[in-house]
DNA sequence: CTGTAATCTTTATGA
DNA sequence: TCATAAAGATTACAG
């Protein structure tokens, strides 16, 4: 192992900053090496400080500033303008403790009621930071999630491999809209195979009433009278099996086509 | 003014505060004869820390214990009833400082980690405070929003969204063997839908050369050419999900197989 | 949540 | 065809 060349891995993100934000440069300047690296560009943004993607804007604002900021009403200015701009709109603070309370002679409630405000609207995250470096860090992990993670991964689904066959189709399952075990382990039970369950989903009908309301199902699953199956459970998850209306793209649409194709 | 009798205006709000927060509710009964006092209730809360209306429910993290929370899942596993339970769900983190992260031995990419993950999803508000003190103040004014000032508090619900179809059907082909988020994504994307995908696996092949090893795929998933997909992935997942081998029994065999008659 | 290490699978190469 | 090594992905575990 001495004197190999051990190559550590590292993800590459990208994001423009605005020109003004020096440290914030310098900070990422320094950081390289680290197993994600920020790979800037620096240009005047009117909107945001730091753009990560067409959705993700993100407004800084150092702890000292902020008080001033929001009593002169120049945050919330800015804030609405980057949340009409961008998806996700994010508010940086940076290093806001109590010295920083002590200096300023704002009125706490004013800060700590626009601070509610933004919590009740659900308009702006609110992302808060220690310091400088902490921010740099706290930018790279959203460019990360974004650029690099994309897929949710909201709960690792790590079957064990050990797992029992029918632990394993069990949990296939589960991945289905509205399926928790219990409903899982029924349709598997009933129907045999995921396979199966499959084609029961797609060869059961939806029954509306005559105003256009969902009234029940017709077919294979009707006679599977467990709870939680019922219209909503067909339709939602033949959109997720089967509909064709969305448009990813790491591959190229040819490519893309061709396989598809010579599918039966 | 002086020696006259006028009255400073006072607001009452109400809050119902769990029992285990010793510390909030003497700071409450510290705080009164401020302009705005907290009439609080204690009382045993299962899902949250402080409660303030049907709609906002607030989770309390101090500094010191959120890294702990963060990397044994309470956190996630808190926020996640929380945001069930609460139209208006916040977790408020008091006393996030330079010394909470000095001490703990948790790495810092972990929290900017999550609290990255909290600011794209979008579903709870994050809350930042200096210390106990600020709490106090900050629910005080959440409280005053929402039940004195009324006005249009309540949020616009903007994006609902729970998770992308896209997101959901990458977390449903993850229940495969060997396929992770990175192999489901790229299938996904290459044959368009989940049941695309089961058809695929289906019609694959697997080539075994003469003395009976496996040698490759043939079918549809070989243009598909990523590591990962290969004899071991086919045999695997052919068995998962279509293999009648098994007898579970929870359901009498005659329903069963009237049931299973029906599909086409 | 992130980092790292261990394990497994496919793929390329050489005999 | 087999054997081996290299590359990539997933899984498991610790902090």
């Amino acid at each position: 192992m001495a004197g190999g060349v051990k190559t550590k891995k590292i993800d590459y993100v990208k994001g423009i900053i605005d020109d003004r934000e020096h440290e914030l440069m310098r900070m990422f300047d320094k950081r390289r090496g680290g197993s994600v690296v920020m790979e800037y560009e620096s240009r005047r943004l009117d909107i945001a400080d730091i753009v990560i993607s067409d959705k993700i804007g993100i407004e800084r604002k150092g702890g000292p500033d902020l008080p001033s900021s929001i009593t002169d009403n120049r945050l919330p200015d800015q804030l609405s303008r980057l949340k009409e701009v961008y998806e996700v709109p994010i508010l940086m603070i940076e290093g806001l403790n109590a010295q920083v309370f002590k200096e300023t002679g704002v009125n706490i409630h004013s800060i700590y009621g626009y601070l509610a405000k933004l919590a009740c609207k659900r308009e702006i995250s609110v992302f808060l930071t220690v310091d400088l470096e902490h921010t740099a860090i706290a930018i790279e992990r959203l460019a990360y999630r974004e650029q690099i993670k994309k897929t949710s991964s909201v709960i690792a689904r790590s079957c064990p491999k050990k797992a029992t066959l029918m632990e394993q189709r069990v949990f296939l399952i589960e991945g289905l809209l509205n399926c928790g075990d219990k409903t899982a382990k029924i349709l598997i039970d009933m129907l045999g195979t995921p396979a199966n369950v499959i084609k029961a989903i797609e060869q059961t009908k939806v029954l509306y009433t005559s105003t256009g309301r969902e009234k029940g199902i017709e077919g294979i699953l009707k006679q599977v009278r467990i709870r939680g199956i019922g219209p909503q459970f067909i339709l939602q998850n033949k959109k997720l099996l089967f509909s064709q209306e969305i448009s990813p793209n790491i591959v190229s649409k040819l490519t893309k086509q061709k396989v598809q194709k010579t599918l039966i």
